[in-house]
This record gives C-alpha cells, structure tokens and sequence, in this order.
RNA sequence: GUCGCCUUCGUCUAGUGGUUAGGACACAGGGUUUUCAUCCCUGCAACAGGGGUUCAAUUCCCCUAGGCGAUGCCA
C-alpha cells in the first residue's frame, strides 16, 4: 500500500511553489490508489498555529486536495499532530541513549554547573559516516554525516528526528519532497538504520525560485480570493517540476495519472514565470463553463454596485462572456463592464474628442436612424449596420467604429461592436446615442 | 569554509552518440472589414567554458565557472 503525506509546520498561508509538496503527493497517492496523510509538523512553538494550520487544510480543499488521515479526519495513527506525540519521540530518543547511538548534550548550558537535574538535548552521533542513498530523481546520493541534535533540550524532537519517527509510525512507503532536503535524507537514512526502520523511498523534486514567502499575492489564499481558477492553478503548480511527455502544457493531470511518474521531475531549480502564470490562468477562464464562472463573479459585481440580487442571470453570463477573453481571474471582470450596468460617464478626454468630431455625429445620426428601425438588435444585423453605415457616408474604419464604440460604452477600448451592442439592447443603444446628436 | 545537487532560446522546458536541437510564454511582424485584447499565421532566439573518450558529442567522463541547497536545540 502506497502511503505518502504532506507534511507542513502550520506557520503561515502556502503558496503557489509550497503546495507542491501536497500536489506532487496527492498525485501520486492517486496514481497508486494508496493514502494521503496530513501530518502538523507544529513544533516549531514560537510560528507554529492553530489558525495556519486550519488555513492549509482549506486552502487544499478548495484546490481539491484532499486527505484520507490527518489532525481533522482522525485516522489510524493519530495523533497528527507532531507536539502531540511527544511522549513517542521522548521514547525513541531514550532507546538512541541507550543504545549509545546518542548521547546527553549539555553545551546551552554554556558555563553552568551541570547537575542531575539539569535539562540537556540529545545529539545522534553519525561519527561522519557515510551514507549511501537511492532517489527516484537524483540516483545514488553520498553524503557524510556529521552529529547533529535529535531532541530539543526543551523535550521537543527538532525536525529530522520526527520526521523519522512519524514517517515509520505512520507507515509511510514514500517521502516525496523539496531537494532542499537531499542532503538531509542521509541524516534520516542513519536514524532509521540505528532504529531499525525501514527507509521509505526518496524522491526528491526541484526547488522554484521568485516566490518569496512573503509574497502574499502568491498566496493560494490571494489568488482564491481574486478570483483565479483552482484547476489553472494546480496546472501551474504541475508546471513547476513536472512536464508531460507530449509537451502540452494545459493539462488537468487527474486525467493523465498514467503518466505521472516521480521519477520524472525535473531536477533543475526553476523560475517562477509569472506571465505563463497568467496565460495559463486566463485560457481557464476562457474555457471554464459560464455557470461556474457567473458563481464566482456575482460577489465582485455585487461589491462594485453593478449588479443587484434581482439581476438576470441570462444578462449576467452574456456580459460575462463577451469580456471574458480579457481577464486571467474573475475579480478582473470589474475592470471591463460598467458600461453594460451604469450608464456612461463621458468625461473622458480622449472620448469626448472623439464624439465632437464632425465625423462622428455624421455616423451616430446614421447609427441612430437605422437603430431606431429595428425591432431585435443581433450581432448580425449590427454588423449590417456599420456597413451601411460606411457605404452611405463613406466614413470608415477607426472613424467608423470609434465614435460608435465611445457613444456605446464611454471607452476606446473593448471587444467587438457587433458583440457588445447586442448584450446593451436596443433600447440602451438608443438613448445613449441620443445623448449626442 | 566544507559537503551535496544542478547547468538547452530572455523564461519554463522536450530531446538525441550522427536531428534543420522541438514546443510553450514573452517579444516582433502579418492576418482576423477600427483600437486594446482574444484568436490564427510567420519570425527571433539556446546546448556555460575548457579538456578528454569517440569516426562522430549538446548527449559519456574530468576540470573550471556559475546557480541552488545543506551545514540550527527552524522546518
């Protein structure tokens, strides 16, 4: 049975390059039909807490992560909580100082006397010996160990030393993680041998560069709330270690597990390209179903003033789909419609000089005229429109379209005429041209 | 400092002992009866450097340089 975890320290939001490790997993874990464990690595005191941790399992959620063990489904082996299994740790360590594979360490208490009663840590003695290692990415890693701390003389286990212990515990079969942790496996491959554990098997994947932890706006939590598409982000996410054989590089990897293979992961630290980013993201957009996409963009809507409650939804989704090649998140609609829900503020100076053309008022009467003999306005007949427009007048191309496009939404930028117009109505169409002839 | 890993277009990458070294983003040009954008087409652009091994190296080996990581009683 296949058995992989994520592992993080709740001490802050994860972002777009952290989520990996509980993507690459999870994947993983699908692939093989195995489990999924969430494990808190709090013990870290001082960062560590609870709202964080509560955080992660949400934000993973909402991504579609889910886990079949972890501190907020229970499971097997609980608890999953890493300072909730100190007593476990204390236990092992005894055993490592009994064994003489540690011993008592009293260097924080600098120039103290050290009596019985005095706290101590516990140092693994590696005694610089050599460790051979298999990873499914790297190949054979040797690595010389140098001693290094397992307990805290506070009684907390530092990192390595629990993570061995949870690890074989909880009967994990693969550590997939960081390759910031390369190096650190032969210290874990040592504690397992002196314990008596079994490995589990190492894959380790690429480190992404240019996404700071600091960087908020990276956060899964700043981009759920803009309005960017889970399944645009896991793609990325995907991007960032991983490519598929064919090169396509828009895929929903849960429909292409076959290919998956952690063997497969880049070896190489890449950049963050946040411009493929957003390509990536708005091809989702484009291609997401207008129902879902209308869901998620009502709230934005609804802030600006736009809309309210009893606004059509039929109305909603052609707006929305008429501007939806234009954006990368939903919360970016807000920039492109207020012309279709307020009316048209001309103070613009760039429009105005358009609309006081001569031109222009020769075309928007013609527009007006011909508008007001119609009964339905489609994209077809507003195509026709123009046309005629050009051939009576033989006013053409931008000083066409402008003065119309600038009398219809107060803009010089926009999709097509033809497609915007329709969406307005005939009724909108008319009165704002009224305005001006 | 020591140790470990890595090095293909600007960026993300595919790939091979003999290839016109492929794709994507970005960029540039053109097209889609106007503009921004979308969409389509075309173009630009790379095997870090030096030694080997070999008939042949981007591909295998070594060295150098560079990058990243580890070296914490952080995880």
């Amino acid at each position: 049975m296949v058995r992989v975890r994520f592992a993080p320290s709740p001490t802050g939001n994860i972002h777009i390059g952290n989520v990996r490790a509980a993507l690459f997993n999870y994947i993983f874990a699908k692939k093989m039909k195995g489990q999924m464990i969430l494990r808190l690595e709090d013990t870290d005191l001082e960062r560590s807490s609870e709202e964080s941790g509560q955080g992660i399992i949400e934000d993973l959620q909402w991504l579609g992560i889910v886990f079949d063990e972890g501190p907020h489904v229970g499971g097997p082996y609980a608890p999953y909580k890493q300072t909730q299994r100190l007593d476990l740790y204390r236990e092992y360590a005894l055993k490592l100082l009994e064994s003489g594979h540690a011993e008592k360490d009293y260097t924080h208490l600098e120039n103290e006397t050290i009596t019985e009663s005095s706290s101590y840590a516990i140092r693994f003695k590696a005694n610089q010996k050599k460790v051979i290692y298999h990873d499914l990415v790297f190949g054979e890693i040797e690595k010389e160990v140098e001693d290094f701390i397992i307990m805290k003389s506070n009684g907390i286990p530092t990192y390595h030393f629990a993570v061995v212990i949870d690890d074989h515990l909880m009967k994990i079969s693969h550590v997939i993680r960081g390759q910031d942790h390369l190096g650190n496996t032969a210290k874990h491959v040592l504690l397992c041998e002196a314990l008596g554990f079994k490995s589990p098997i190492y894959a380790h994947y690429s480190l992404t560069h240019g996404l700071s932890k600091r960087d908020a706006s990276k956060s899964i939590r700043s981009l759920r709330e803009k309005g960017f598409l889970p399944e645009a982000i896991i793609n990325v996410a995907m991007l960032l270690g991983w490519y598929p054989k064919d090169g396509q590089e828009k895929f929903n990897i849960f429909n292409r597990l076959e290919e998956f293979d952690p063997k497969d992961f880049s070896k190489v630290n890449a950049n963050f390209d946040e411009e493929k980013f957003n390509w990536l993201a708005g091809q989702y957009i484009r291609e997401a179903d207008i129902h879902k996409i209308l869901l998620l963009a009502k709230p934005f809507l609804l802030e600006k003033g736009f809309i309210n409650t009893s606004t059509q939804d039929d109305y909603l989704m052609g707006v929305i789909d008429v501007v939806r090649g234009n954006i990368k998140c939903v919360s970016e609609i807000t920039d492109h419609v207020e012309y279709f829900f307020k009316e048209v503020n001309y103070q613009v100076e760039s429009v105005r000089e358009v609309l006081e053309k001569e031109e222009s008022k020769t075309v928007l009467k013609s527009l007006y005229d011909k508008l007001s003999h119609e009964k339905e306005l489609t994209a077809e007949v507003f195509q026709n429109i123009q046309k005629s427009i050009q051939k009576e007048t033989g006013i053409k191309g931008k000083n066409l379209f402008m003065p119309i496009r600038s009398v219809l939404t107060g803009r010089l930028h926009g999709p097509e005429m033809y497609l915007v117009a329709p969406i307005l109505g005939l009724e909108k169409c008319l009165s704002r041209i009224n305005e001006y002839i």
